[in-house]
DNA sequence: CTGAAAGCGCTTACAG
DNA sequence: CTGAAAGCGCTTACAG
């Protein structure tokens, strides 16, 4: 492979003017530039990007890091639409991407993680952080390198999608359609940064219209398939005057709509039922969900963008995006 | 951030020293070993990744890459499934995983991406090419960088699925079942490398049950769920005595499904209908699909293995994995 | 069993 | 506008 010298000879100039030629310092004439150019296009030359790193001190690598909370996170829709749109800023900004997703389940730190931070190789962060279960972020923050989180985790840089909004559309939506009695499948709070915010935007549309949210009925499951099954089977049998299911995700609308139907209720003719998250799947069940996308995708745009501007020097605000509601089949007006 | 140097002077030892302690060369005293962990606990030392990197020729850092085919390429369940076992893998083996998707959809290549191959930043890449349209493979090769296929891809090292297996499990599963009139929803086989070995597969399964393969209706859709309602429209309309319907993945099977029920068959009553695939949505959709595993997790745990013996100086042979028929309730025995 | 020293391939003040 | 030279922080023959 050829190396910086040999341009420089081939061109007739020092190495420090290759560089400089390279990295596109004014001050050259356009003779040595060009002689500069003619050299590295003939023989092929492509900086060695160890040297580069270990000179300047940039690598121009960041790591987007999410913990590894539960086998399936590869396949978690949002985390990957996310990770497209910072995948695709990086490649326009000429990053690269490192993976990293550490194992914070346990208390020992996870040692390779907390070596690749320390590394040196990394010229900055995006620590995706969906669950409040584990923080890929006190060692970057503490090595001081650049960071920015997509979610609502302490941190001086971030963009997230505003849940309280969320909430207030399908709440909004559902009662617009004419229904009063609503039923809630939840989840623990603890378990996401979000959901109170949910919380806080349902009620906000609730009593805006005049209705008393805590008297709604719910139940709180795992997000799973078949946990909203279970929170359905138990909500409908106690409240089979609920004309409307709020579920704070998808896969538990999902379950919710099984269950419904097997206990004999037409959805939505019977019953409306929403999600949340739009998640692929949401339009290939059936019914189609009515649900709320969190706009992944931009998030990871915004994130990576974000991040640039840091270490540009700049101090970007934070980004809180407005969620969209997609309404599809799974939400009709009151029986 | 404390140095090789500082490490060195502080256990009172040369950095030469310190270097092969800790990479573990032997012919050290334990007492020196001793000091030299001990003066690097105090300081919490961390290696510069990229002097490393520069001296040594490793980096550490495999690259991941897969073609930027089409938009949603980042939740691809395959890909993505396969992505987590590398990752998986690549923990354990203490390996960096840099992501990259060249967008090899014009003819230029892809300048960023040649640009990291030619970079000394990689030590080997693992390609993951489901879609025969574009080769990530040839700087790579051209380079002489390790690499492993995962897929159909000409390489000397790979892992991939039996599609010729899988093909052929879905259809004896269904002549298990008493089917004889079989439609298959294909697609273009030039749009994959695998779809040529399923319909092998299939024939073969036929064959030995002695049917016609050749004579069954067929038509070829385009991976999505709209073209499986589409191509389920067609294929029923002309030949309604069908009575099970081969799809060559999922999302065409669950557009099939509903296709055909809008056209007042019960699925699997009166018609059974195969995906290929187990997508996520495969367990969640209605009914849940019969399918056939590709065990992505496992090609990419395996794959990233086999990075690893080249990379040790072994040529492992190619690996080919059998994949798994998974029953469920879109297939039934014959009416 | 340990160390001195060269070298990996760049970038970057500093000079002129 | 261009160059000489130091330095980034490691690893690795080579010597002893």
């Amino acid at each position: 492979m050829p190396t910086l010298e040999d341009v420089a000879k081939r061109a007739g100039v020092s190495t420090a003017t290759v560089s400089k030629v390279l990295s596109n310092t004014p001050y050259f004439t356009d003779a040595t530039r060009l002689k500069v150019m003619q050299a590295v296009q003939e023989l092929g030359y492509v900086p060695n990007l160890a040297a580069r790193a270990l000179s300047s001190g940039k690598t121009h690598i960041i790591a987007v890091v999410f913990p590894y909370v539960y086998e399936a996170i590869f396949t978690d829709p949002n985390i990957m639409n996310t990770l497209a749109g910072i995948e695709a800023e990086c490649t326009t900004q000429g990053y690269n991407i490192l993976l990293s997703t550490p194992q914070l389940a346990s208390d020992e730190p996870d040692t390779h993680y907390q070596q690749l931070i320390q590394s040196g190789y990394l010229d900055g962060v995006i620590a995706i952080d969906s669950y409040p279960t584990a923080s890929a972020l006190k060692p970057v923050q503490e090595k001081g390198i650049p960071a920015v989180v997509i979610g609502y985790e302490a941190c001086d840089y971030s963009v997230r999608h505003d849940d309280q909004a969320g909430g207030q559309k399908i709440m909004e939506h559902l009662i617009a359609l004419g229904h009063t009695r609503f039923g809630l499948i939840e989840v623990p709070e603890d378990t996401n940064y979000g959901v109170k915010y949910r919380s806080i935007g349902v009620r906000a549309a609730a009593e805006q219209a005049g209705l008393d949210y805590d008297s709604f009925p719910r139940t709180s499951g795992d997000w799973s398939t078949h946990s909203g099954s279970r929170c359905a089977a138990a909500l409908l049998a106690q409240h089979p005057d609920v004309t409307a299911l709020i579920c704070y995700n998808d896969r538990m609308a999902m379950g919710a709509i099984q269950q419904a139907r097997s206990m004999g209720r037409a959805v939505p003719g019977d019953l409306s039922i929403t999600g949340y998250d739009d998640i692929p799947s949401a339009v290939l069940c059936d019914p189609a969900l009515t649900t709320i996308s969190q706009r992944s995708p931009e998030q990871g745009r915004i994130g990576a963008r974000l991040l640039f501007e840091v270490l540009d020097g700049t101090h970007p605000d934070p980004v809180v995006l407005d969620p969209l509601l997609i309404v599809r089949q799974s939400s009709a007006p009151r029986p």
